[in-house]
DNA sequence: CTGCAACTGAGACTCAGTCTCAATTAAACT
DNA sequence: AGTTTAATTGAGACTGAGTCTCAGTTGCAG
């Protein structure tokens, strides 16, 4: 049984739990994302179904990944850019993202003394968090070692990056 | 001399160091940014000149911020929306956001173990950061206080929201 | 097999932001 | 003060990501 059949279950078991169908486009979705992709973007997914013997609209691509962030099977993410990404759902849910700037590449870590700090500054707050997001951007080992350039550093910086970074 | 003053100057010498101009319209941008706004959004402050005498185009304000980012007067950021907001920078640069996603209001603060937290961790994965970008989502005391239930619990989750939360 | 609520695609729409281009203007230079 | 010229502006067209509508289609409970 192919690892993807568990992600249709788990979605058939959330659609008709509310009355909702497993459709032939939901399943083709499921499977092209559960089958290949792990962080993604809707307008890739689209593309990608444009290539598929069954067509899927825009609006259904959208739904459904509306559909699969209530399930719990998949996650938005916001890795630093304008739109959203999303990523698989799994059991180590608690992870945040490092970004390189100049490849794409997106390195996942946890840290859990990183969440303990932010219960404390919850608590010093009296504040109560339902959700974070955290992204590190920078430079990968990879891109540091070819020497190469931030392809638009503009765009990159977002929190705090200084001045002196500026270019002309 | 009214506080503002300083930014002005600041924004001159910027921009005449590489040979912009300082337009009506850009003094009375910085005026109106650093005479009220803390946090705003670009189609806030597009707005609120509208109801001044001299109207400013969107793409003037749009081609303004650019540059305040730039200077290093304004910083651009993520707070947990599609769009962007801004905040001016002042002297203690280097802080993270709480969000009430109940009410908006954004909450600042500021925590060297945290950072050094991320410093470890780039350490280990020989990532070289240039900045970050982090906000806790959540409920605020004020509104804890009100007992009130978040206006749009779907746009707020991004990140690590357990899907216990989630309902029809 | 049937009925009907859920679903779909096409395309209009929105919203934030960018781009273009002809007309205007700041400011360096007489 | 007047000229010059590159930078700037506004209007509005455009873009990209995402949402909405509505008439036609389809999964599935009975």
């Amino acid at each position: 049984m192919p690892p993807v059949q568990r992600e249709l279950n788990r979605f058939q078991d959330f659609l008709s739990g509310r009355g909702l169908k497993l459709t032939r486009e939901r399943t083709a979705l499921v499977r092209e994302i559960f089958g290949t992709h792990y962080h993604f973007e809707a307008d890739e997914l689209l593309l990608k179904m444009k290539g598929k013997s069954l067509k899927i609209s825009r609006a259904t691509v959208y739904r459904t990944l509306e559909l699969l962030v209530k399930s719990g099977l998949v996650r938005r993410v916001h890795l630093g850019e304008e739109h959203y990404h999303y990523e698989h759902v799994r059991g180590d849910s608690h992870h945040d993202h490092l970004i390189c700037t100049t490849c794409g590449t997106v390195i996942e870590f946890q840290d859990p003394q990183m969440q303990a700090r932010q219960h404390e500054i919850c608590l010093r707050k009296k504040f109560i968090a339902t959700s974070h997001n955290l992204q590190i951007l920078g430079i990968c080992e990879t891109c540091q070692k070819k020497g190469e350039r931030p392809h638009s550093p503009d765009r990159v910086q977002s929190i705090g990056l200084d001045a002196m970074l500026l270019r002309k």
